[in-house]
RNA sequence: GGGCGCGUGGCCUAGUCAGGAUAAGGCGGCAGCCUCCUAAGCUGUAGAUCGGGGGUUCGAAUCCCCCCGCGCCCGCCA
């Protein structure tokens, strides 16, 4: 049996393991006399083929102590106290030091991962995740879906870890691109099409129609200097029309699974007065001058070559400005905040995060991710050029739709509608979230229609099998909760059971470092180490005992794999 | 020209930050597995001097320098 004391729901499992190896080692190298420099993973621990956790500070202390890693990693071993609980062994292998987990270990990620609040971690600070703030004038197109994927996949990964997070959606509603879209709407009807997809049309038509007259850049300046002046007429022309196309985004990112809390207005910072007094604030740093009537803020003393200019020479404001204001008031109002932004952002973030720091003001932590481009080239919503994720999404559920309809021709309309809806937008979600933000990407359509093993579908599978059984296990009176860990010995039982452990491991990087594509990564492994189960270990046909341990594996497999998915932002379907 | 990022089998990617024990997957190719809990699955096989060159190290895909190629940026746009 497991102590009681051991058990505490929503703690970490794999993390627990590892402090305790940290804590032996340390202890043992303490007695042996020796120190190691301080770091991140001092101890070169890593998991590994060869253990459960492999630690090489053997090597790390060799050049210091002049003698051989082997010897100094049997020394180790032999100081090693036997104070084991989730630690079973220690295997000495040449200059590496091998800890494996102990059985009442996996007794107890068995248990916590039948626990049905087992999969939260511990911080609790309070992180705002700003993401997506496309500019109002279009939909979505598949460049921006990597944003948003992205950044709601973070506020997922956060929200899992334990944080309390706001998802914010800071509209641009004072910028150029805005202002066309308003003169467009004076020359151009929308033409009843899906909101954001109608306006995408005006703003294409007005920059069309700039280039044959320019008589439209300046009813543009117009709309800006009139807007900022909040003259109310226009006011209400530009908010009526972001909160159409607003509209329109929302739609799509919803089907995606994807919701904000709250939305802030670049005009609010403005006409609260954030703005003024910031500019007050940098002028006092005394790196502020006026250039040609422009009011700049002189950065080359911290390596930016430009003038970064703060105020238009006809007195309206700019989007580095407003977003000065913004991040102070997201710094004033969480212990974290999370920018996400695409490549074409690099430079002038850097600017921005340098003014806050001259203003005093906590920075953000930015994740850049590079473009997604079309196999003709880069993407343009002024050009009209681009793939709408509305366009994507539909072309995914239609070849999403055909699989379902082969696979289970048994099934109703509805079924087989709801099941390619969920299949589709897991599948979408999870090509762009796979691939590490700092890659340049290329859309292809070949690939995102892909449904295997290097997608979602193959997850959400692995979650139906599992269903599967314990639906069929219950049915015959097995209620998946027997706790008999020991019974569990085979290769692939084991595997997957120590796979599942790993999951608070991989939440608590995935946040520290805002890195999504790790959680891509070990949903792959854990789909796969339970195909491995499913594969060579029968269920319903083995006998009572050892079908009740196994039921109880498949139950472990099944909310890992869900709450895996559901971090994900893809659903977990019971049958597919 | 300068800054940042990327370069891993035919194609796409993980691993790089914190250097370690045979470079890990997918697609495509070839060969197999449905009287067996959903074959969107599983198994086997071929295929890589980790862009090139130098350096640091007992040890380099990983760190440093140079070069080449690709992407992004260098606006009183966002």
């Amino acid at each position: 049996m497991i102590d009681k004391d051991t058990i505490h729901t929503g703690v970490p499992m794999f993390l627990d393991f590892m402090s305790e190896v940290e804590g032996l080692l340390h202890a043992a190298l303490g007695s042996c006399g020796y120190k190691v420099e301080q770091g991140v993973n001092n101890l070169g621990l890593d998991v590994s083929p060869h253990a459960d956790l492999a630690s090489s500070v053997a090597f790390r202390l060799a050049p210091l102590l002049k003698k051989s890693p082997v010897a100094i990693a049997r020394e180790i071993h032999q100081a090693l106290t036997k104070n084991y609980n989730y630690v079973d062994r220690v295997e000495l292998s040449g200059p590496y030091l091998n800890f494996f987990m102990s059985q009442k270990f996996l007794d107890t990620v068995l248990q916590q991962a039948l626990a049905d609040n087992a999969w939260t971690g511990r911080m609790n600070e309070k992180v705002i995740v700003e993401h997506t703030s496309a500019n109002p004038d279009g939909p979505l197109h598949v460049g921006h879906i990597r944003n948003s994927v992205i950044g709601d996949t973070l506020v997922r990964i956060l929200r899992r870890a334990g944080c309390t997070v706001d998802a914010e959606y800071y509209v641009n509603d004072m910028g150029r691109q805005e202002a066309m879209v308003v003169v467009g709407l004076d020359h151009f009807q929308l033409d009843g099409s899906k909101a954001d997809h109608a306006v995408a049309k005006v703003y294409i038509a007005a920059n069309r129609l700039m280039e044959t007259n320019p008589e439209i850049r300046t009813e543009a300046d117009s709309v800006i200097s009139r807007y900022e002046a909040g003259d109310e007429e226009i006011v209400a022309k530009v908010q009526s029309a972001i909160k159409y196309a607003i509209g329109g985004i929302e739609e799509t990112l919803h089907r995606m699974n994807i919701r904000h809390d709250s939305y802030h207005w670049e005009s609010e910072f403005v006409r609260k007065g954030d703005v003024a007094e910031i500019l007050g604030q940098l002028e006092k740093t005394g790196l502020t001058e006026y250039d040609e009537g422009a009011f700049q803020l002189d950065l080359t003393a911290h390596g930016f070559e430009k003038k970064m200019v703060l105020k238009r020479a006809n007195g309206t404001s700019l989007y580095i400005t407003r977003d000065l204001a913004y991040h102070r008031w997201k710094s004033e109002n969480s212990d974290r905040s999370v920018d996400i932004l695409g490549a074409d952002h690099k430079l002038v973030s850097g600017q921005l995060r340098t003014a806050l720091r001259l203003l005093g003001v906590r920075e953000p932590e930015v994740v850049i991710f590079e473009f997604v481009s079309l196999p003709t080239g880069s993407m343009s919503t002024r050009k009209g050029k681009f793939i709408s994720a509305d366009e994507l999404l539909d072309e995914v559920e239609k070849q999403a739709y055909e699989e379902v309809r082969l696979r289970r021709p048994e099934e109703n309309e509805a079924f087989l509608k709801e099941v390619a809806a969920q299949v589709a937008t897991g599948a979408v979600r999870y090509d762009v979230v796979k691939v590490s933000p700092d890659k340049a990407t290329t859309f292809d359509w070949k690939q995102a229609l892909d449904f295997e093993k290097l997608s979602a579908p193959f997850i959400q599978y692995s979650h139906a099998r599992a269903c599967s059984i314990l639906r069929k296990g219950e049915a015959l009176g097995e209620d998946a909760l027997a706790i008999q860990a020991d019974l569990l010995t085979g290769d692939n039982e084991i595997s997957l059971l120590k796979k599942i452990a790993q999951f608070d491991l991989v939440i608590d990087r995935a946040a520290r470092e805002l890195k999504p594509h790790q959680l891509a990564t070990y949903a792959r492994e854990l789909a796969e180490s339970f195909n491995h189960f499913y594969r060579y270990s029968p269920v319903l046909d083995a006998e009572p005992t050892l079908r009740q341990a196994r039921m109880a594996l498949a139950r472990a497999a099944k909310n890992a794999l869900r709450a895996t998915l559901d971090t994900l932002g893809i659903v977990a379907l019971e049958t597919m």
